[in-house]
DNA sequence: CGCTCTGTTCGTACACCATACGAACAAGCT
DNA sequence: AGCTTGTTCGTATGGTGTACGAACAGAGCG
């Protein structure tokens, strides 16, 4: 090897020739898109508003992406990639690594609650598949058949993700600064009870001046422990039916 | 009572004088918002597109709805009527009872899965309330305490929303009447297996031509058993946690 | 060095959206 | 018949995604 060929990388890692480097990277435009999601909420996110941030023209993003329909399927995968186990983490017994992966990604949507409302899913991407890789990982030896294997992945996750949405759209109201909402709610709520409708509600709610037990009652249902509860019952279950009827 | 109040219904049914009648109502906004909704996809739902189908202008909707938003929260509650169980059908004992519900939920979203991505909700409304009403008198027999009452009423709705949700986003590409999604979908997770990246995915998906392995994969995952299967384990996980330990 | 090629950037234009404003209309009353 | 006011809706504004094609600039070559 000549000297001249010393502050270079392997050839793999080289552009190759004639290939222009583009200013900008899809991931960089990804990330972009969800800092300003996080930020002013996902209805802030626009061609205009990201090519802005960039520095960039508007239409220079058409060249990284073909619609933003694209840049949200890379704004997804992007947010998939931390729902990540660490690869070593991953217990190896089939019920702590399901918790693990759930709770993993229960965090990730507590970060970034806009996504669970607005990226509609199934564009699997590369980190999603990684996310499916590390499941199947997760129950490898577990003693399912494979039906019951995927069985258990889908329940455990449509649970998690079904939580997660419900909780991320309460979170909106409760944590947003104007309580406007949240009084408008609690208002109609009174108006309907008055009617006599809902005596079970009534019941729960207990009588006397229930000002406070509404929020805490809002409060409740966000709590990560509720989260938690619900995940033990699941995996509890998934549990029973092995041991029950080992052969289906 | 003189004969020329005979034609009249009672006061209570009687339009108060000095009201006039619109030519519209809510309910009916709604109602022709869902159609298009079902027709054409939610996002052929605009304030231009619901006054047309009325015969209406287009700023005549923003007398029956302050925002477009409201009038999401209208569809919201329309289509959560469809989802009560009647009332005397509800049985008495809690784990058929929640079975019921969960189904009643599952077929509505079937019905329309565009709302579970596209209305976002927490906009408790007449018919919402209900629900709860009707979940609440689910459980009031169950051998739950008051928080174990809630934890089981989460634990499902968050698994049929969450299972719901999933579907309803896959049968959009597997239903689609154009297969190039789909197959484009395969070829890019066949260019990511090839990495050698996957292995369990690989050993699940099996060796071979797997050209329709991904289908028929798909449509397991679609597979209204798969739904049932779930809920039953976390029901049974609920009678478990109860029989395990009574009192908590 | 300048020329050419082409990948990359982006200005302009269009169709569509939600909706603020205020004028026009008509139903029910006196 | 005239008035009041709830109801309807035309127009206009500022936003959106993106099609089109012109302008720019980096790399290779002579």
């Amino acid at each position: 090897m000549s000297t001249r060929d010393q502050r270079r990388g392997l050839i793999w890692s080289e552009r190759a020739p004639g290939e222009r480097k583009p200013k900008f990277t899809r991931e960089q435009i990804a990330k972009v898109a969800i800092e300003i999601a996080d930020a002013e909420g996902f209805e802030a996110v626009s061609m205009r508003r990201i090519a802005d941030e960039l520095g960039a023209g508007t239409m220079t993003l058409y060249h990284y992406v073909r619609t933003k329909e694209d840049l949200m399927a890379l704004m997804e995968d992007e947010l998939a990639a931390s729902i990540l186990v660490a690869p070593g983490e991953l217990p190896t017994e089939w019920r702590p690594a399901l918790h693990r992966i759930a709770i993993s990604s229960y965090r990730a949507f507590m970060r970034h609650p806009w996504a669970l409302t607005s990226l509609r899913g199934v564009r699997v991407g590369p980190n999603a598949m990684r996310h499916v890789e590390q499941s199947f990982m997760a129950v490898a030896n577990a003693p399912f058949d494979q039906q019951g294997k995927v069985d258990a992945l889908g329940i455990v996750d449509d649970y998690v993700f079904g939580h997660a949405i419900r909780v991320a759209e309460n979170a909106e109201q409760l944590d947003g600064d104007d309580a406007r909402p949240m009084r408008a709610m609690i208002k109609f709520a009174e108006q309907m009870l008055a009617t006599g409708e809902f005596p079970q509600i009534e019941k729960f709610l207990g009588p006397g001046p229930r000002t406070q037990a509404w929020e805490k009652f809002a409060r409740f249902m966000n709590d990560t422990g509720r989260f938690l509860r619900g995940l033990d019952v699941i995996l509890d279950g998934l549990e029973a039916r092995f041991t029950q009827r080992p052969k289906k």
